[in-house]
DNA sequence: GTGGCGTGTCTACGGCCGTAGAATTGAAGG
DNA sequence: CCTTCAATTCTACGGCCGTAGACACGCCAC
């Protein structure tokens, strides 16, 4: 760990981050069944035997990258929740997906382009409800918060399948601050709960 | 086509649809990627060459299911969107999905399930714009109607995805009717445009 | 300098994929 | 009955997948 760039071969440490990285991009580029342990380890510059030795199987390497996309959720943390604005903030975050290769919903979009395998969403589902679900409907008061959360998360998650995925001209195409007009409300109403019919 | 029963074997018709509606079943059980030709093939009680023949390939063959399952938008339509609880009768269809194996959103079932796949996306996108988007777009009037209409099918795939694919535990053991409660209003929202605020 | 051992690679297996061309079957017409 | 032709199947190819075991390399301590 002194020197990680002089001895970049020979170091176990590096070697295994390489790895995970390259199966972070990997995987948001094509999911979990696209993405082969040989492109993986091509993109760490070993070969692919070495993600075995090192994870023991392709099924636990994208368990363990998953659970460090979904570490740091970057929005929907409940900071970010206790603002008044929550809705617009959501939005903000979502339209603004297209910029430079950031990664605030990379894990979203893993698991999105991964949700086709069986046992990748199950992976996925136990990390979204940990790391997002559970904390979002903590952040939440009113009646019905697990549900609302869980439909703030079907939001974001139904707007980057159909803009990134399917690629609908329609979202693809809008002017981000239509669409974050459109979208700060609904994350809002759902944030604050139903105010006109406020019971259950 | 006289006695498509009696002559099973050696009727072209009769097996072409037979393809037809296995490849559906296996598509929207396992997507594109993830159904095989064999399997399509045996479920409809042939051998996978025939699919081929009959089709040209797999991705015609998808491409033809798609385009039929969507033939029939079910809900979306200009009709439905004329009533005025649009929004409860969108949101009822939605969560009533899990009930016998019907097909009202078969559809958009398959094309989540393959969304993974690069082509299939475009096929899917290709026929969502024709089929729904474009009819939706049509049906609504006010400001940024396509891109409203655009969420509203985002929200849908996005309840689908994270309810039938992820399989979020708020939204599964969630009761119908508070599901309902919460989404209504937001299609509502969505269909009518907004009020408050209704200008560019 | 020279082992030792952790680090990385090579070869290979069995399995599934989509698909092409040849061969075979079955049902209908003379 | 037998020919004929569409409907269907058989065999097979090349390619990619995840992964296991044996082997080679190179840095470090002695």
């Amino acid at each position: 760990m002194r020197a990680p760039t002089a001895t970049r071969r020979r170091n176990a440490g590096a070697t295994r981050e390489a790895i995970l990285v390259s199966a972070r991009a990997a995987f948001a580029r094509a999911g979990y069944d696209g993405a082969g342990v040989r492109d993986i380890a091509e993109g760490a510059g070993v070969t692919a035997m070495l993600v075995n030795r090192y994870f023991g199987s392709k099924e636990q390497l994208f368990a363990e990258v998953v659970a460090a996309s979904m570490a740091t959720p970057s929005i929907l943390t409940p900071e970010v929740l206790d603002a008044q604005n929550v809705g617009e903030r959501i939005a903000t975050v979502l339209v603004g997906i297209t910029k430079a290769g950031a990664d605030p919903l990379e894990g979203f979009q893993i698991m999105l382009r991964s949700a086709s395998s069986e046992r990748a969403a199950e992976i996925g589902r136990e990390q979204i409800e940990k790391r997002h679900h559970k904390t979002m409907t903590a952040a939440l008061s009113g009646d019905l918060a697990a549900e609302r959360a869980a439909l703030v998360l079907a939001l974001v998650a139904g707007f980057q399948v159909m803009r990134q995925m399917i690629g609908l001209s329609a979202l693809v195409d809008a002017k981000p601050a239509a669409l974050i007009k459109l979208l700060a409300p609904i994350l809002q109403l759902l944030v604050d709960g139903q105010k006109p019919t406020g019971r259950v």
